[in-house]
DNA sequence: CGTACTATTGAATCATTTCAATTCGGGTGG
DNA sequence: CCACCCGAATTGAAATGATTCAATAGTACG
């Protein structure tokens, strides 16, 4: 495992803030881990001890709805740091992470997050910026699930994924989920999301191969309603 | 106008971190501003210059999606601190704030607040935890807005205002919104909230006059799905 | 007293869910 | 390499939930 110091994922998220000093001795306690494809990472309602750094991979974040079903609240990639929000609250986790691919994280001790939390005010600074920007997205998200269609819907969350997570060398979203983890990110049943992915397909928008989807026509997605 | 330094209003948010040095400065840069039921504070994209300290009165905080209507994000009360998240992100507002009552704030410029929030950790740190809370409550909503019914969401939102705003002598709840703005709460068409209400009208478990409403059995609310 | 909103209701239409079959694709063991 | 199996994907059809448009009734306010 290399040297926070010289890692360039810290480009990517408020770690950047720290001072070197700061980042040797993180590098010191920090411990590696890897999740495989389906792993739960942490549990609503876990208290966590430190935060990960995600290094390679994707997962999802959940919330169990009091109907018995999970809502994906965020997808989060490489340079993201997870569980900021409940340590900085000082509360247990109120989300799930579970992994969609396989992933490789950092994870750094609660004790030496919030030490240089308290000390160092650019740092503070820039964790305070970044939930900022979350609660923004978030509340643009809740707008998108009050006013939107499923099939808006999930024409978002399929020009998401083409923008952040990009295409196979096949043209395929690279990212795959299962039927339904796009209803859960969606927010509908998952016939209902497999309906609108076949309604999608026959309009020419997209084509599929088994779980794999391929955009055709990403600025007719733009304009569904 | 008080003084923020012995306003006991600071003491439900994040003010409260701030010494007396600090309070005594703001205090006199703040000014006071009121607003008549039904005026816009800002709007979303608006720069804010600036932080509402509400010191009595409700307003909603909107967002306007891309169907043309509003859905709202937020109630603000008594003791909440409006626009931190822009002043923070160093954004335009996300959202609008409009007034449901007749207000009285106080506004602080946004020069003050952003030189105590550099310089008192204390300070920092509190606007964080806060936004933190913010930040869980919103995905909340997300959840509730993806998963729960019309009919639950509504009954969600009668409860909150039972337990937030309270009760006038009459005992109905003393937060008198329009039946647009519970639709705009709930995220559904005006003419379905109406249609909900007479549906919890006829189980019995509200009663009506005119706009304003009463809460028949709290129970029976709380059961609904 | 009107006037102007706002609330309410009906009926038709559209969107989404549900449950019950099938079909398909990918991996396994022979 | 191929037959088989299992879980995931797909589809149909009925039922329920929500929206829309249009018409009527209330209420507040000048």
């Amino acid at each position: 495992m290399g040297k926070c110091e010289s890692c360039i994922i810290r480009e990517f998220n408020s770690l950047k803030s720290l001072t070197r000093e700061e980042l040797i001795r993180i590098s010191a306690c920090k411990t590696g881990k890897r999740y495989k494809k389906g792993e739960i990472i942490f549990e609503e309602g876990e208290s966590l001890n430190g935060v990960y750094c995600i290094r390679d991979g994707v997962c999802k974040l959940t919330k169990l709805s009091e109907n018995g079903k999970d809502q994906v609240v965020k997808l989060v990639v490489k340079g993201d740091l997870l569980g900021k929000r409940s340590l900085v609250a000082d509360q247990k986790t109120n989300l799930s992470a579970i992994a969609l691919n396989d992933m490789e994280m950092c994870f750094i001790p609660k004790s030496e997050i919030m030490n240089d939390l308290a000390k160092n005010p650019n740092f503070t600074m820039d964790v305070l910026k970044d939930m900022a920007n979350e609660l923004r997205t978030s509340e643009e998200s809740l707008v998108t699930m009050a006013q939107k269609s499923v099939k808006r819907r999930m024409a978002e969350i399929l020009m998401y994924s083409h923008d952040n997570f990009g295409l196979d060398e096949e043209g395929f979203l690279s990212i795959v989920l299962s039927r339904e983890d796009y209803a859960s990110i969606v927010g509908t049943a998952t016939e209902s999301a497999i309906r609108i992915l076949s309604q999608l397909k026959k309009e020419g928008l997209i084509s599929t191969h088994g779980k794999r989807i391929k955009i055709e026509d990403y600025t007719g997605l733009k304009w569904i309603e």
